[in-house]
DNA sequence: TTCGTTGCAAAGCCTTTGCACCTCT
DNA sequence: AGAGGTGCAAAGGCTTTGCAACGAA
């Protein structure tokens, strides 16, 4: 693998993502990131975000069309709202023993999962 | 909503998606479908496909750039294999609970979820 | 100097859509 | 006849890639 250089545009993307709670999309982080390095192109931002995604620094969410990106790598659950379309985490704490109870059965092997719940959010919900 | 027409093509599409076990993207049943009616379109394909789903009779599983869909509605779980890409159904049976048990520290609404498992199939793991 | 990184623009891939024709009901 | 469905081809949206210039080590 090659080896990694620092960049300001890679450095920025990822504080960026860090600091918000959203899921942005790499859409919205381009946008984001470019009042910051107004120079920023979306072919930078793409193979950045592709390989902080390998490397496992960062983690991506699919869902239809495009993709949604999140730095907290931890186990955690996500809520995506059908109503506004947004990703939420969710506060529960990840359940152990999910993955090891679902490996009992099969022959292969399992190293991690995503849990989506979809339903409506707390603000779309109260409307 | 539209009131549903008969169709050869529909009915062609969901009984090839009815009659297989791994799950297909859109290009995969396309060609699949082809066999039977040459005349076929991808238009067409989608256009059921996305219908399909938006009424209950199929689900679809987004990953990276293209869907894939599936035919059981009923709750299971899905290993996708990062070795071959493939996606399978896992034999274990859902967790009751799980649905449950995430709502309770959440405020909006949960209406149900998709689970999926990564890992390395049986067919990869023994190679 | 070396080789990863960037901007830009073109290309790619998957999916959606407009339109005229077809076909259930 | 009326309204949904189909094929075809063009258009769209998101992402990737080729290339020459740039910059970290």
């Amino acid at each position: 693998m090659e080896q990694l250089r620092k960049s300001k545009q890679r450095d920025a993307i990822l504080n960026n993502l860090k600091n918000r709670y959203d899921h942005p999309t790499a859409m919205e982080l381009f946008l984001s990131v470019r009042n910051e390095i107004p120079s920023l192109s979306l072919g930078t931002l793409y193979r950045n975000l592709s390989q902080l995604c390998e490397n496992g620094t960062i983690i991506s969410l699919s869902s239809g069309g495009e993709e949604h990106f999140d730095a907290n790598v931890n186990q955690h659950y996500h809520l995506k709202c059908n109503s506004c379309g947004r990703y939420y985490d969710l506060p529960s704490p990840p359940i152990e023993a999910l993955a090891k109870a679902c490996s009992a059965d099969f022959m292969g092997k399992i190293t991690g999962y995503t849990l989506i719940f979809y339903g409506t959010c707390e603000e779309c919900f109260s409307q």
